[in-house]
DNA sequence: CGCCTTTGACCGGCGC
DNA sequence: GCGCCGGTCAAAGGCG
């Protein structure tokens, strides 16, 4: 194992124990009915965080294991190209999935109405813009929800709200959606193959900082995808827009490093359809 | 039944 | 050329 991932993995594991002690002090803490209301969400929070470094620690020391020594695949996801791994144990299968359950809050239960917003991006051709004045057709709501948050749009919310919006051509070139990651076999398109015309353009790509609680959106999002992006403690959520079929307008949401409590939040793509 | 989340597999780009 | 990395796909199961 190199120094780095070593070193990596003992902070890994120091931050994840140090989360179980904190959850531990809150939980004993919490001895009348209005305590354990109010740290409830304080142990939400301290258990993704506490999860997310064990995720880590168990990553890393995968790293260093040979492929045919890492865990078999959990979860709901299917199965791809592993014929002969049998399917994991019911016990270890349920025992994921509490953990999972644990922490899987903030989808479900988020709902924004009063984001504080700060420009995210250090690129001088960052352009910062308060949303009353946005006008593009895939302007972002006032308000901004998770996904499956179809609640109406708060319009009485805070006008301080700024969002970085960045010129696609000020930034690395963000790689178009195209056929990464599709299934079967592999893509031979080119570029002026017929399909790549249908690819979707990601347009500006707008960064919202956000406190939990703060912002909701009129538009449904549905999740197709979660990544613990490295050297970040949290991971990263990939939502796309579900208001309408093919919308290819996409957003990706991830913890601030900081502030657990704040939440970036970074669009792409435009909205094909108005903002119901 | 339709829509959602979860999550490992898969893909292409990029750096070494 | 290989491995890492971030982004996406899509099966499986949950929920209202
Ligand atoms: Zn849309």
């Amino acid at each position: 194992m190199k120094l780095l991932e070593r070193i990596d993995l003992e902070e890994a594991a120091s931050a994840g124990m140090k989360g179980i002690n904190h959850l531990l002090q809150l939980m004993s803490s919490s001895d009348d009915q209005n305590n354990v209301k109010s740290n409830h969400l304080d142990c939400t929070e301290i258990t993704e965080f506490t999860v997310s470094k064990f995720k880590q620690v168990i990553n890393l020391l995968n790293a260093n294991l040979p492929k045919s020594q890492t865990s078999p695949p959990s979860g709901h996801a299917r199965f791809r190209r592993t014929p002969s791994i049998p399917s994991p144990s019911p016990s270890e299968h349920e025992e994921l999935n509490v953990i999972n359950h644990q922490t899987q809050t903030e989808s479900m239960t988020l709902h924004y109405t009063n984001p504080v917003i700060v420009d995210t991006y250090s690129n001088p051709c960052t352009e910062l813009v308060t949303v009353p004045q946005i006008s593009s057709p895939n302007d972002i709501s006032p308000t901004i929800s998770m996904a499956g948050d179809r609640s109406v749009p708060d319009t009485n919310m805070d006008l301080s709200i700024i969002i970085a919006a960045q010129p696609i051509s000020a930034a690395k070139p963000i790689p178009l959606p195209s056929s990464r990651g599709k299934r079967g076999p592999r893509d031979t398109h080119s570029d002026d193959c017929p399909c790549s015309k249908t690819r979707v353009q990601p347009g500006i790509v707008r960064t919202i900082r956000a406190k939990i609680g703060d912002i909701a959106d009129s538009y449904s999002w549905r999740k197709y995808g979660q990544k613990y992006i490295k050297g970040a403690p949290y991971p990263r959520d990939y939502y796309r827009c579900s208001s309408v079929k093919g919308c290819p307008a996409r957003k990706r949401v991830e913890r601030d490093e900081e502030d657990i409590n704040i939440l970036v939040i970074n669009y792409h793509g435009d909205h094909c359809h108005p903002n119901t």
